[in-house]
DNA sequence: CGCTCTACCGTACGACGTACGTTAAACCCT
DNA sequence: AGGGTTTAACGTACGTCGTACGGTAGAGCG
C-alpha cells in the first residue's frame, strides 16, 4: 500500500458543486474589505475560494458582473430603523447614518461603487424610505426629490473622503508630515489655514462626528430650522 | 535617386528635447478629458505625445507621479471670485461653485483623485479661502474647520454622482430603461419612489441646479438662516 | 573632431481580464 | 451496475497593462 502517488499538484480539481454565486460574493466582499480594491482580482478571488481562476466564470459573466452583484448585495444589507417610529427628521438622520455606516464599513466596496459607470437599480429601499420621510416632513414633491439626492451625495462624498483620510492617517508618520506641512506654510499667503491648523487636525480625527455635523447642517437647511 | 529607403518605422526617433513635464501634463489632462480615466494609459499618453512609451519615464517616476501632478495642476486652476468683494455667504457660494465646476469639467480627473490614496497637499488655496470666509461669517474656529470639510465632501460627492449619472444618461436608451424600471416597481413596496418618479427623473436632468439646491441648504444649515 | 551626458527608445517580464476548448464529476436512464 | 449526457471546474493562451533594464543617438562642450 501507500503507493507513493505522483507528486500531486497543490490543489486537486475541486469537486462538482463547490461554487455558487453566494459563496463567490462572500469571498469577494471579504477580499475587498481585507485587502482593498486594488487586490480584488479574479485570480485572488479564485485562490481564496480554492478553485482555478476560470471556475468563477461558470457563475458570473465577468468581473464587472461580480462588482455589480457585490454592490447590490451590500446595498441590500443597510440597517435602517423600524419605520414610522418617530418624527421624520430623526428617522431621516438614522437612515443616512445607516448608509454612512455601510460605506465606512466596506470602504473598498464604496470605491468600487464610485468607480463603475452606474447601473440604475441602486439602493431602492433606502431611496424610497428617504423620499417618504422627506414628504412626511413637509417638503413638496420636487423638493423631496432634490433633497434625497443631496443627502445621498453628501453621504457618499463624506464616506469617500473619510475612508481615504483614514487609510492615510492611520500611520503616525503621515500625520506628522501633514502637521509639519501645515506649520511650514507661509502665514501671509494662507492666514486662515495656518491659524486654524490645530482645529483642522483635530477635526480630521473623528470622521463620524464630522459626518454628523455636516448631516445636521444639511437636514436643517433642507427641512427648515428645527 | 529616390533610393527606396527601407520601409521606415512609422515614427522616427523624436529629437532631443521634445518632452518636458508641462507638455506631458497637458497631454495627460487632454487624454483624461477626451477619452476617460480608463483610457489614461502610459502607452496612449506616449502616442499622443508622439514619442515612445518609455520616454515619459525620463520626466516622471511613473504613472502615480503623473496622476498626482495632474491633480495638483488642476486644483491650482480653480477659478475663485476676487477676495473680499461681498458678504461671506455669497462669496463662499462662489468658491464652492468654482470647485464644482472644475470637477465637472474634468470628470475623469475627479475619478482619478478619488481613486488614489490621497497625499496631503491638496487644494491649499481653496481651503484657506473657505476657512477665512467661514470665520468672517461668524463661525467659531472649530465650527469653521468642520464646515469647510462638509462643503468639500458635499461638493466632491455631488460632482462624482452627477458625472457618473451624466455618462450613463447621455444615451437615450438608458434613460428609457430607468423610466421603465421605475414604472415596473411594486407601488405597495415602494410607494414614495413610485409616486415621485416624475420628479426624480426631472431632478436628475439638471445636475447643476441640483448641486446648488444642496449647496444652499448646506450653507444655510452651517451659517444659520439668511 | 571626439567625448560625455542623458533624453529617448526596444525589449522583456510579470500581472491582469478573459476567450476557447478540454476534462472529469455528478446525475440519469436503462 | 454500466454507459451516456451534461456542465462545473480547469489549463492554456492572447492581448493589455505598468515598468525595469540596457542600448542608442543627438546635443553640447572641450
Amino acid at each position: 500500500m501507500s503507493v507513493t502517488q505522483p507528486v500531486r499538484s497543490p490543489r486537486r480539481r475541486a469537486p462538482r458543486n463547490t461554487l455558487n454565486p453566494d459563496r463567490i460574493l462572500d469571498a469577494a466582499i471579504g477580499l475587498l474589505d481585507r485587502d482593498g480594491a486594488e487586490a480584488f482580482t479574479m485570480r485572488a478571488l479564485a485562490e481564496q475560494l480554492g478553485v482555478g481562476t476560470m471556475a468563477v466564470y461558470s457563475h458570473f459573466r465577468g468581473k464587472d458582473e461580480i462588482s455589480d452583484a457585490v454592490a447590490q448585495r451590500l446595498l441590500d444589507t443597510i440597517e435602517m430603523p423600524p419605520a414610522g417610529c418617530g418624527e421624520p427628521r430623526a428617522e431621516l438622520r438614522e437612515v443616512c447614518r445607516g448608509l454612512y455606516r455601510l460605506f465606512t464599513e466596506h470602504p473598498s466596496a464604496l470605491q468600487l461603487l464610485t468607480a463603475r459607470p452606474q447601473r440604475g437599480d441602486d439602493a431602492i429601499a433606502v431611496i424610497d424610505r428617504m423620499l417618504g420621510l422627506l414628504h412626511r416632513a413637509g417638503l413638496s414633491r420636487a423638493d423631496a426629490a432634490y433633497a434625497h439626492v443631496a443627502l445621498m451625495q453628501y453621504t457618499v462624498g463624506s464616506a469617500l473622503w473619510n475612508t481615504r483620510r483614514a487609510r492615510a492617517l492611520c500611520r503616525e508618520e503621515v500625520r506628522e508630515r501633514v502637521r509639519a506641512k501645515l506649520e511650514a506654510l507661509p502665514p501671509d499667503r494662507y492666514p486662515a489655514l495656518v491659524s486654524l491648523a490645530p482645529e483642522l487636525l483635530c477635526a480630521q480625527d473623528d470622521a463620524g462626528r464630522q459626518y454628523e455635523h455636516g448631516l445636521d447642517a444639511m437636514l436643517q437647511g433642507l427641512l427648515g430650522a428645527s
